[in-house]
DNA sequence: TATTATACCTAGAAGATCAAGGTATTAATA
DNA sequence: TATTAATACCTTGATCTTCTAGGTATAATA
């Protein structure tokens, strides 16, 4: 494919960079907020969420810091980079031509994205 | 994730079975078919394709036969199957499911499938 | 004749995700 | 008060998908 399925599965990187462009957040907190928004479509289980954001810190998309919530916990919140903003962009238009390839297939016809 | 990225990965069934709703396909076709209607964004390897097809077989949604093209070369069709066209309904819902979630997520808005 | 395109295939590696476990703190319940 | 559930972080090993890289054989083209 030409969409890069490789590096952090098919949308989850695109996922993860568009809550952290919102704002700082952290892990579990991301979890639960995919899970709100999208009527529980997305699921993701924490062996899964955890090293893939290990390694877009790795990666140089976001970085991280620890921080206490209002209930005194230490959560470890993390932030998006420049890089990773570039990088979000770059996977919004991945996902956009990858969607309306899959619509064209299946002859759903364009709705295409404005 | 509800949507069972297991079995045959992200779109590749939906996309394969689409095809095969259509008319008996062989796999080298269905390669160039998928290259050919997605300008070039699906690129499937044969690598990837001939597996799958061996296990869309297996699963019962589709049967193939061998025959002679116009070009006198032996070919392998794959045809759909009452069973896979079923899996086609349910392939096409988690799709529309899917992409509407992700674009709620990433604020693209609905762009609600018709 | 040699090369390219067609057409099928497999084995091994790489990568993504999950299942299942672990630890520790806080909040709610019995 | 004791226990359970929810929060919050993490890792290891297994599984599944896909790709790389090979192999074989025929037909068309240069």
């Amino acid at each position: 494919m030409k969409i890069d399925k490789g590096l952090l599965g098919g949308s989850t990187l695109l996922l993860l960079l568009s809550l952290l462009a919102e704002s700082d957040r952290y892990g579990y907190e991301i979890i639960k907020e995919l899970e709100h928004r999208s009527d529980s479509t997305f699921q993701f289980k924490e062996g899964t969420l955890y090293p893939v954001l290990h390694k877009l810190e790795n990666n140089g998309y976001v970085r991280s810091y620890m921080a206490k919530g209002d209930a005194g916990k230490e959560r470890k919140y993390y932030q998006i980079t420049n890089q990773g903003k570039k990088q979000l962009v770059e996977e919004k238009k991945q996902w956009q031509i990858y969607s309306m390839a899959v619509n064209k297939v299946i002859g759903g016809d364009a709705h295409a994205f404005a």
